[in-house]
Parts: structure tokens; C-alpha cells; sequence
DNA sequence: CATTTATAAATTTTT
DNA sequence: TTTATAAATG
């Protein structure tokens, strides 16, 4: 298959191009992209701006080298979802022999790195069959670990167990000291400093004894056996090529990572664009970029700055915000694809108002026959799209929502993953936190009593997992209080995963359903719909193992909300919800941008420095450049102080102020709202049963 | 004495 | 939705 006679210098293809006989790699690029696809092994730094083709030039780039004979297994292509990691290897599959594209290293650092660190684990010091928590097993571990702590009460409420690992996280992944990131980004939590310490330091010990690993764990440990003198050589012969996406986005951890992966920047390659950095909160600094040309002698740039995705108009937008900045270095996209209409900003009366004005925009532009798949609604933090998902719901508007919360952490299925891990490992002392608190009449202190009993007591030493199957049959331990009818039917189910030879996995899960739907019954009010829910999970479980479907659920979950629930009208057309972070390197004909008001957008939170500002305001360049065609902006001007439909207590708003220079690029539209005090009596009774009836329809949506 | 129930109060973005 | 506290219930 790498049959290709020579090596086109990017000389020969700019005067080849257009000819047939060109590989299909050197096809459709523009100068830069060429010569970026075409440089040669030397470092190499693409900065590429928004709807430049980065994706494209970086998948040329990678078929590239494959026919020029590098081999797909020695080359590591590092991105920063799944989403990108997939449609890069379809790319490169769809531009030489799509095996071969199989064949290569490609997903996100952290997949990347808990494969190298299974491959590796004798030099990484780790036990082969290290279990990765994802984080709401963290936080969860966390939780437990501070009630058996016994942390000193103080004045202040102690920060949520969630809370408690985004410190964590923010500590590992900026390497700074906990009264620094406490004091710059928690100010609410410097309290429980010592506590905090003494919290993090258990939870080390805890994860080693249990041989766990979180999500920050697997960079750590990355790092350090890459780094490793002798540990580490392995791993650093293992990759000719190196490529990063969204450079800008790499914290410290990362960067020194790859850096000792190729040590001398030798088949390295890295894209980037500094107008899009978003992620400052988890420690990513956008010097790495810049410095990458001082660090690797004989490191070469190339820029595209041709933009082929928004029309001039969305583009004009877009490179203002960016000419605002004091930090960011002037540029200016051009655009290629010309004059298309005015972006539209829409004045709304509340956000009820809002969502009522975007749904009306969405269903016009669809008569115009722009698809829902072609339209996405964007917003700065997961919940605000609520107002928005209750009229979606409310007009039979299908969509799935990307960001907030993952369906993965929803209680139910955590319940069930939880059964699912103690099937595979009964040494897993988490799952059975979990699910032994699942059971009425078990609370903080007969759990202890119950883990004591397994095995699990304070002198964790070594356990047996036979010595863990063995106390489970001692009945007399659960007081009567305890439904013994649930928990032996719990022992059956994890007796049948045991027998010989195993069952397949969906009927393993089928009997922990059935366990769940007793226990389900007294602990959630909707316990049906979590049931029909788990019962799709088991569907997608097919015959693999059950290690395999486990590890992927941790490693890799369903990135939005319906990708697993399966609703029954999602067939065909679905509208996009997202967060303008999740929206990252998509694109679509129709974006449109809600909540654009002062305090959420910028979000308040991120004022406390002028970094966070400036990171708010790469945020809303990111969301701008989502739009092919057409764009729309809209901001209610008041929000309602509580959630109570009854209380019509509200504040004002005021358009962002990322906007509001730029309101001259926009076509002014306010929406026909009930406008002010003349109709006060009227408009409270239409939108009284307009409550209503939307709470009707809330209750009936859950 | 342990557990459940009731009530009030919460800060955002993701692998 | 989760957490902390207080009061009520087995």
C-alpha cells in the first residue's frame, strides 16, 4: 500500500496541483495548508484560526506521512475530544487504505495515556489491572473519605464533595499550591484549608491501597513514565510522529508529556490558535503555543488564516471581538465564501420570552429548508437551557443537549454500574458503597458495620476476593431492618455472573434491573422512567465482556444526554443544544447564541481577574465561529430572581458587553413582547397560564 | 441509638 | 441535586 515512489517536495505540488495523478492527500488544500501538510519532520507549529481547514490539514498531513511510508502504529495523534479523534481517523481513512487508519494512536491525553500506562504498567509502577474512576466515583471516594476523616467543624459550610475534586483537579493540573488555587479561585472554600489538605492527602493513600486512578492520576503517571531515565525508554521509542490539536488548550502536564516523548521535537507537530483558548480553568496556558518555536531548534510556522466556514458578515462579528482584546495579537480571518445576511440580535423580554422567540427563528429557518441537525443553540453554562428545553419539549422539537450533566453521573445508572463493577471485582470497596446503601435501613453506620464484615475494615491489608464472596452468605449480619427479599435476590444476580461458564452481559444486567426495580421503588419518585432507562443501557451492552463494556463507560461515556436514552423521536432531524465549550471545532449553518447578557455571558464568576475576562471573551469568539450562514444573538432583559413560576420578582439585564460595541454589525429585533405597564393586568393572566401550562408540561418531561 | 424525614442553602466551563 | 442540621420515628 505505500507504493509511492517518491517523496513530493511542496514545490513539485504546487505546480502539480490540479493533476489527476496527485494522491489523494494533495487534493482540495490551499498554499498554506500544503506546505503544512507537506513540511517535512522538523517541529512544526500550525497556527490555524477558526474554519481554516485545520482539521483537514492536519488528516492530509497524517495520510501524508502514512504513504510516505511511516508506519500508522508508531504514529500518536492527540486531540482534544473523541469527537475530533474519530473524525480524524475517518479522514485518514477516507484518504488511503482505511486499515491503515485503524492502525494508528489516536484519542484524547488521557485515553492515550491509560493505554500507555497498560502497556507499560511494570515500568509505571502500577498494577496491571488498575481500575480508572471517573469523576463522580472521585467525588463520591472523596465524600466518603471526609465522613470517616472526622474533619473539624468549622463556621463555614464545607464545600460539596464535587467541589472538594475540582480543587483536586485544579491543584494537580496547575501544579500550585493549595492556598493558591484556593485563594485565587476558591475564595469561598480557604476556610477548610487544612482540612482540605489532610482530605487530599487520605485520598492519595486510598487510591494507591485500592489501585485506582482518576482522570488527573492518568496525566501524572503519563508524565512520570515518559519521563523516567530507564523506566521510560520504552515508551519514548514508541512514536515517530507526534500530532496535537488544540495546542493552546494544553496544560503544563501535557506539554511535558509530549516534549519527552520526542525530546528533540523531531516528528513533532502541533496546531493551534490562541484566539480559541477556553480552557485556563483546568491549567492550560496559552505560552506553550507561543514559545513552541523557542523550544525546538529548527522549528518551522505556518499560518492559515483563510476562513471557508462563515460568511463575511458572521466573520466581520467574530474578528471584532478578537480586535477588542488587549492580549490577543491582532489578526483578521479572511473570508473566502463572501457575503451572506446580517447577523441578527434579538432583544427579548425574559427568558421565557427568549425561548419562545429562538424556537419561532428555528422553526423558520427549517421551513427555509435549513435541517435541525444543520441549527445549534449555544449558551455559556449548562442550565441555560432549561427555559429553552421546556418550550423544545413543549412544541415536540427534538434535540440533544451536549455538555451539563452527563447522563453517565444521573443516580440510577451509577446504581447500576456500581452492581456491575462488584460483579467484576468484589474488591471494588466503592461499588459497594454504592449499592449497599442502596438497601432500606442502611445508613452511615450500618454500612461501616457491613464493610467491616466483608473485609473492608480500617487495617485494609490484603482481601481475598474469596473471603468476600464467603461473608456475603453470613445472613444473620443484616439486622431485620434490612429487606432481606432484595438482598438475596442481589446474591442470586451476583451469584449467576459468577457461574461457570459466564452469562452474557445483558442478562447479567437484566438481574441487577430487577434488583434495582425493588429498590428503586422507595428511593426515586420517577423510578419507572430510570428503569426504561437502564433497561437501553443493557441493549448497548451486546455480547461483549463485561471488563471491556465497563471500561469504556468509564473511559469514554456517551458525550450527550439521548446519545444512550435512545428517545423514540430522534430518528431522523434532532436540533443541537450545547455549551459554547462542547461546541469546540463543530460547526453548523445556523448558530444561535442565547443568554448573551452581561453576568452570564461573560459569566460573572470569571470577573475576579482580567484573565478571566479575556478567556470569556475567546469563549464567545469560539461560539461566533460556529456559524456557516446564519447567525442570531439574543439576551433577555429580565431574569426572574427564583425559580418559583409564582414569583414575579426579577432583575434587569444588560447586553453583554462583548456585544455591545458591536451592535451596528447586527439587525436590531425585539421581540413582540407584552411590553410594560399598560397591559400589566392582561399580561400577568396570559402569562400566568403560560406558567402553568409549562409546568404541567415540566412535571409530564421528567 | 440509628435512621429517616424535613428544611434550608448552594456559584461555571471538561477529560 | 446534594449537603448539613434538627426533629421525629423505629
Amino acid at each position: 500500500m505505500l507504493e509511492h515512489m517518491f517523496a513530493p517536495s511542496a514545490e513539485d505540488l504546487s505546480t502539480d496541483a490540479g493533476q489527476d495523478d496527485e494522491p489523494p492527500w494533495a487534493r482540495g488544500l490551499n498554499q498554506a495548508q500544503r506546505s503544512a501538510v507537506c513540511h517535512g519532520d522538523d517541529p512544526l507549529l500550525i497556527i490555524a484560526g477558526a474554519g481554516t481547514g485545520k482539521t483537514r490539514t492536519l488528516a492530509h498531513r497524517v495520510a501524508r506521512l502514512i504513504d510516505d511510508g511511516a508506519s500508522p502504529d508508531r504514529i500518536l495523534l492527540l486531540t482534544f475530544t473523541r469527537r475530533a479523534a474519530a473524525e480524524m481517523t475517518s479522514r485518514v481513512g477516507g484518504l488511503l487504505d482505511a486499515s491503515a487508519a485503524r492502525h494508528l494512536w489516536s484519542g484524547t491525553f488521557h485515553s492515550v495515556a491509560n493505554r500507555l500506562l497498560r502497556c507499560f504498567s511494570a515500568n509505571a509502577g502500577l498494577s496491571p489491572d488498575f481500575t480508572v474512576m471517573d469523576p463522580a466515583d472521585a467525588a463520591d471516594l472523596l465524600g466518603a473519605l471526609r465522613s470517616q476523616l472526622d474533619l473539624p467543624v468549622t463556621q463555614k459550610r464545607f464545600p460539596r464533595k464535587e467541589t472538594t475534586l475540582a480543587i483536586w483537579s485544579r491543584l494537580v493540573n496547575r501544579q500550585m499550591p493549595l492556598s493558591d488555587i484556593l485563594e485565587n479561585d476558591f475564595p469561598w472554600c480557604s476556610a477548610h484549608e487544612d482540612a482540605l489538605r489532610e482530605l487530599f492527602i487520605a485520598y492519595t493513600d486510598r487510591k494507591r491501597s485500592l489501585r485506582v486512578l482518576d482522570f488527573d492520576d492518568l496525566l501524572l503517571h503519563a508524565r512520570a513514565l515518559a519521563a523516567a531515565p530507564d523506566a521510560g525508554a520504552g515508551v519514548r521509542a514508541k512514536f515517530d510522529h507526534v500530532l496535537v490539536d488544540e495546542y493552546q488548550d494544553t496544560n503544563a502536564l501535557q506539554v511535558d508529556f509530549v516534549e519527552a516523548l520526542l525530546s528533540n521535537g523531531h516528528g513533532l507537530t502541533v496546531v493551534g490558535d490562541d484566539a480559541q483558548a477556553i480552557y485556563g480553568f483546568r491549567g492550560a496556558e496559552v505560552t506553550h503555543l507561543w514559545e513552541f518555536t523557542d523550544r525546538f531548534e529548527g522549528a518551522s510556522r505556518v499560518v492559515l488564516d483563510e476562513n471557508y466556514r462563515s460568511t463575511t458578515e458572521i466573520l466581520a462579528v467574530a474578528n471584532e471581538v478578537v480586535a477588542a482584546s488587549e492580549t490577543l495579537l491582532p489578526k483578521q480571518l479572511r473570508a473566502v465564501r463572501g457575503d451572506g445576511v446580517t447577523p441578527v440580535l434579538v432583544t427579548c423580554d425574559d427568558e421565557a420570552d427568549e425561548a419562545v422567540a429562538v424556537c419561532d427563528r428555528i422553526l423558520d429557518l427549517r421551513e427555509q429548508d435549513v435541517d435541525l441537525r444543520d441549527q445549534a443553540v449555544l449558551f455559556r453554562a449548562g442550565h441555560h437551557s432549561e427555559a429553552l428545553e421546556l418550550e423544545l419539549a413543549r412544541r415536540d422539537i427534538p434535540f440533544v443537549k451536549y455538555g451539563g450533566l452527563a447522563y453517565l453521573e444521573s443516580a440510577h445508572v451509577k446504581d447500576l454500574v456500581a452492581m456491575l463493577r462488584l460483579a467484576e471485582n468484589p474488591l471494588d470497596e466503592l461499588a459497594w458503597h454504592r449499592t449497599l446503601s442502596l438497601f432500606p435501613g442502611v445508613g452511615p453506620v450500618r454500612l461501616r458495620l457491613l464493610l467491616d464484615h466483608l473485609g473492608f475494615g480500617s487495617d485494609t491489608e490484603e482481601i481475598e476476593p474469596a473471603a468476600v464472596r464467603a461473608a456475603l452468605g453470613d445472613d444473620e449480619i443484616w439486622s431485620p431492618k434490612v429487606s432481606l427479599e432484595a438482598f438475596a435476590m442481589f446474591q442470586t444476580a451476583l451469584a449467576h455472573c459468577w457461574s461457570m461458564p459466564a452469562p452474557p452481559v445483558a442478562e447479567q444486567i437484566e438481574q441487577f434491573v430487577d434488583v434495582c426495580e425493588l429498590l428503586f421503588v422507595h428511593r426515586y419518585d420517577n423510578a419507572t422512567d430510570r428503569l426504561a432507562d437502564l433497561t437501553h443501557l443493557a441493549r448497548t451492552a451486546d455480547d461483549r465482556p463485561r471488563n471491556e463494556f465497563l471500561t469504556e463507560l468509564t473511559l469514554e461515556p456517551p458525550s450527550a444526554t439521548s446519545e444512550l436514552a435512545g428517545a423514540p423521536h430522534l430518528d431522523d432531524d434532532w436540533l443541537t443544544l450545547s455549551t459554547v465549550h462542547s461546541a469546540k471545532g463543530a460547526e453548523w449553518s445556523a448558530v444561535h447564541l442565547i443568554h448573551a447578557a452581561d453576568g452570564n455571558f461573560p459569566s460573572d464568576m470569571a470577573l475576579t481577574d482580567a484573565d478571566g475576562l479575556e478567556e470569556e471573551r475567546r469563549l464567545l469568539y469560539v461560539a461566533l465561529t460556529r456559524a456557516k450562514d446564519t447567525l442570531a444573538v439574543s439576551f433577555p432583559l429580565r431574569y426572574h430572581v427564583t425559580k418559583s413560576l409564582s414569583d414575579r420578582r426579577h432583575v434587569y439585564a444588560q447586553l453583554s458587553r462583548f456585544i455591545d460595541p458591536l451592535t451596528d454589525r447586527f439587525e436590531p429585533l425585539v421581540t413582540e413582547a407584552h411590553d410594560t405597564q399598560t397591559t400589566i393586568s392582561e399580561t400577568s393572566s396570559v402569562t400566568t397560564t403560560d406558567e402553568v401550562e409549562n409546568f404541567v408540561h415540566g412535571l409530564l418531561s421528567r
